[in-house]
Formats: C-alpha cells, sequence, structure tokens
DNA sequence: GTCTATAAAACGATAGAC
DNA sequence: GTCTATCGTTTTATAGAC
C-alpha cells in the first residue's frame, strides 16, 4: 500500500469465503475480462467448487456490480481527499480540535490541488491497477440499474476535478478554453494508466508525481 | 470521412460478404466486446447463416486479427504522414518533382509536427472510435502470434512519438525529464479517447485541435 | 456452507444438401 | 457460397446430499 492512496481492503466483506470469491474475481475480470470469465474460474481461485459461489452471491454480474461499486466510491475518496481546499490536512489524520471547513488559515491554491489530485488519483489506477482495470473498462458489463448507479459516482469525479479547474480559471492561474473537454483530458491520462500499468514499469508514486506535474501545464496560465 | 485523418475503407476485402462480415465484426466487437459477440450475432448483422461465416474466416479471433492489424497499420500512417518532417507535403498529395526527403526547405520544428500528430492521431481516434476500440481494448483476444505481430507495429507508434519528444528537447524547444514516460502520457491521451468518444460529444477535428495544443503545453520548455 | 451431479441453454465450428 | 441441421463442448445456475 502507498502513502499516497487509500489502502483498499475488504475486510467489510463477510464471511471470509466471500472475500476470496471477491478478491478472486477482481484479478480474473482484471486478467480476462468479465466476459471471459467463469464461475468456475472464480470458485477455484477462492477455493471453492462452483456451486459454491451462489451462496454467497446470485449471479456474476452481482460480483462484477460489488467491485464496481467499491471500486468506484475509493477512486471517488482519493481525489476529494487530495483536492481539499483546506491546507495541512492530511487524509485520514483529522485535526482534532477543529473541523477542516473551520480552519483559520488561507485555502490551498487551485494548482496545489490539482497536482494533488491527479497526482493521487494517477497513483491510486496504478497501486489498484486490477480493480482499476474492472472500474474503467467493464462497466458495459453491468445492469442498466447497477450502471445508473456507479454512473453517478462517475459523475461525483468528473465533477470535482472540473471544479478546480474553474477555481484556478476564475483565479487567473489557469488558462482553460474547453473546460469539459480539458476536465475530460485531464482525466482521460490517470484513467488509461489502468490499461498499461504493470508494476515493473514505474512506482505509482512516481508517475503520479509526473502526471501531476504534465496536467499542471496542460492547463497553467 | 475528415480532411485530417486517413480514409478507412475496405475495398480491399473481396468479395463483398467477407467485408460485410468485417464491418459487422467491428461493430459487435466495439459494442460488446469480443468474448461478449457471438459468431450468429456477426452473422446476421451481414444478413448471413452462421455457417456462412467460416466459409470467409477460419475462426472468430482470425476476423478479430485482421481487424485489428488493419486498424493498427492506418493509425500508425496517421501518425506518420502527420509528422513528417518535411514541410508542405501535404498527406497522399506527393509532390510529382521530387521526393519529400530532397526538399530544400527547412523541416518543420519539433513542435509543429507533435501538434500535428496528436491533433491527427486523436481525430482518428474520434472518427474511426468503434476500430479503435476494438485496436486499443481487444489485444488480450488474439493469439500469441497475432498479438505479437500488432505488438510490433504498436512499438512503431510509440517510436514515433518518442522520436519528436526527442527532437524537441535536442533543439531545445521542449523541456521532457522523463521521455519514455511522458511518451506513454501523450500516447494514453489519444488512445483514451476510443473508450469514451461519441459523435455527439464533439468533432473529430476540433477535439483533435485541443489535444494538440495540450500536448505542446505538455512537454513545450 | 460446501460438496457432487446435473439441468437448460448457448457457444464455436462442422456436415452435407443445394 | 449459402443454407439447414447439428455436433460436441462449455456456460450459468440449480437440486439435493451431507
Amino acid at each position: 500500500m502507498s502513502a499516497v492512496t487509500s489502502p483498499l481492503v475488504w475486510e467489510h466483506v463477510q464471511p471470509a469465503a466471500a472475500r476470496r470469491l471477491l478478491t478472486g474475481a477482481i484479478d480474473a475480470f482484471a486478467e480476462r475480462g468479465f466476459q471471459a470469465t467463469t464461475t468456475r474460474d472464480i470458485a477455484s481461485r477462492a477455493g471453492m467448487s462452483p456451486a459454491a459461489l451462489y451462496v454467497h452471491y446470485p449471479s456474476k454480474e452481482r460480483l462484477l456490480f460489488e467491485i464496481s461499486l467499491y471500486g468506484h466510491r475509493a477512486a471517488l475518496e482519493v481525489l476529494r481527499d487530495a483536492g481539499d481546499p483546506a491546507p495541512d490536512d492530511i487524509p485520514g489524520d483529522a485535526a482534532p480540535e477543529s473541523s477542516s471547513s473551520a480552519s483559520v488559515t488561507a485555502d490551498r491554491s487551485p494548482a496545489e490541488r490539482l497536482r494533488a489530485m491527479v497526482s493521487a488519483f494517477t497513483a491510486w489506477h496504478a497501486e489498484h491497477h486490477t480493480i482499476a482495470r474492472v472500474v474503467q473498462y467493464e462497466l458495459a458489463a453491468l445492469t442498466p440499474e447497477h450502471l445508473a448507479e456507479v454512473a453517478a459516482i462517475r459523475r461525483a469525479i468528473s465533477a470535482q476535478l472540473e471544479q478546480v479547474l474553474a477555481d484556478g480559471v476564475d483565479d487567473g492561474s489557469f488558462a482553460v478554453e474547453d473546460l469539459p473537454g480539458t476536465t475530460l483530458a485531464v482525466l482521460s491520462l490517470s484513467i488509461d494508466v489502468a490499461r498499461w500499468y504493470t508494476p515493473h514499469r514505474a512506482k505509482p508514486e512516481d508517475l503520479g508525481t509526473l502526471y501531476g506535474d504534465l496536467a499542471l501545464r496542460m492547463v497553467q496560465a
């Protein structure tokens, strides 16, 4: 686990057999894709017979949905924590004497926030590239109802990034002609990491640093 | 068809039934993915029975390979034409009195070439987003032998972009610390267009213009 | 909650008539 | 070169014993 990304643990998935099925499914879906993965493959990765899967999940699609939903929530949380306008607020280490919005010190600059957001979001996609691959490339296999639920989280992710770009345009530090288009481009940069990343290519933190810098150069005045 | 991208026609695929199967397969693979597409689906899009497919192609994978190979070649050609160092050399409209390398005028700047390459490569991924989706996201379904063949073309695509970045670093117009990492990031930007693009979002040319500008900002000194 | 066994359907690909 | 018919296999998911 990296210091710049939220840990991705599955302790909340109970019992342990359900958790083994879920992590096995993540690996299988990331390797072969949802459609090419069989329930036998998932079950065998969890050390079980194919039938045992259906005690814990009603269908293969439901397994995908649980993974996709939790993965999207984790990605949004990473972006929100990194882009918090309040300074000196280490994510996951809340200040005990005051809420972050009651801080008396000045907000971080849009440039600072954008760099931190892209850096953390990119590092998350690298660090958790298996679940990120499922999150980003298996949306078409979800039922319409489940897709709608994760699509809402995707819009929130996009809105987070668009807001910091808008803030930078407002205070003159950014020069962005096409705000939605540039937002999508910056998001693209991080998301595509899930497609090509393998651990031997680069360390997630280093990749995050590079991409945070590149994103800043894309928008700075 | 757009003026900034090579036309993508399939006249060379003969007879017409084979061509209908191929274009049907492109649409199906792009919509649902290779694994979720059935041979019955492809055949019915071509107005044929499932068995007729095997008169023209020995397997579903072979159909994917033909699409992937031709798509990769087209993408490389677009990048090469746009990044040609010789000036005033309109792609597909060769000068009759001299070869392009014998031109006496000065080469185009790395900045000009990079902008043109990213612009054309991005516009191609938008204009031909269905085949681009197959090209970029169905590599895992190829046999090892077929994958090796398209991987060689992918390395040539990456090398084209890395060369223009290296040229810009050499003449001082670009400031790039991590050359392979930045090459991959710029490529990523264009490739990810295939994931999200739909015609109502933007015109391919406009998207190319935006992305050419963003790529230039990412690397300029 | 896990197993063996299997149901019911869909799959890629083939056989043989025309 | 296209068809109908179907082979042999694999798939998701269920039934029922333990």
